[in-house]
DNA sequence: TTTGCTTATTGCAATATTACGATAAATATT
DNA sequence: AATATTTATCGTAATATTGCAATAAGCAAA
């Protein structure tokens, strides 16, 4: 096969780990950051910052708004993206609740 | 190509996105939970509860000791596995990181 | 030591990802 | 209108991931 069975799990983990996948990158946690440090939203800056090519940076930021973790909007001749403050809330949900459980638990091996 | 090149990358940004990624798979998280939800480390069972064969099961897992997620310590016939509380903890901490400064800094667009 | 049980590895096919050159699409400027 | 600028898409090659059947490897009893 190739493709992950994701009918097989549950809707929380579908979308929990296409978020996951996401920043599954260097090169998305790198525009992640730089989104986060740059003030103005102004952002084809970004194909400066990372060593990768114009196409490559494209696609990564496709990928990261197919689960909305950033957000862009057209501005004249560019776009503008910026961070979906939402979504990394989520994430940030989720992992603390694994941790919390986790530390309540102490079971370990 | 096809590769990613990592090279070009922080070593945190390559680290924490080894790690998400390795959390990027529903059937990866699914067993991050279930882990979490058994009170016992004794894992053979997560076959049993996971529709996936024996041999892909085993795949993940390995997946995820890899970047040191879980951890698995041999216990007789089996093998025991149990999550690793300071790799959670160092992903809470990042995305807290990143969540805070996105909150403070209040440019959207 | 043979048998059974549990987990890991190998080999392979199907699919996905990564990266980029070439090119298109859309808007700005001249 | 022609040109420049910016971003997206297409096409393609290289590599990685996903999944499983078959099989190996390791240990526990019998």
């Amino acid at each position: 096969m190739g493709a992950s069975k994701i009918d097989h799990f549950s809707p929380e983990h579908v979308e929990m780990s296409a978020i996951m996948k996401a920043l599954g990158h260097p090169a998305r946690l790198a525009i992640l950051e730089h989104l986060l440090k740059v003030d103005s939203c102004v952002c084809g800056d970004i194909v400066d910052v990372i060593p990768l090519s114009q196409p490559t940076i494209s696609q990564h930021l496709k990928e990261l708004k197919t689960v909305a973790l950033i957000k862009g909007t057209v501005e004249g001749n560019s776009v503008c993206y910026c961070l979906n403050e939402n979504i990394i809330e989520k994430l940030f949900t989720y992992i603390g609740n694994i941790k919390s459980t986790l530390v309540a638990k102490s079971s370990y091996c």
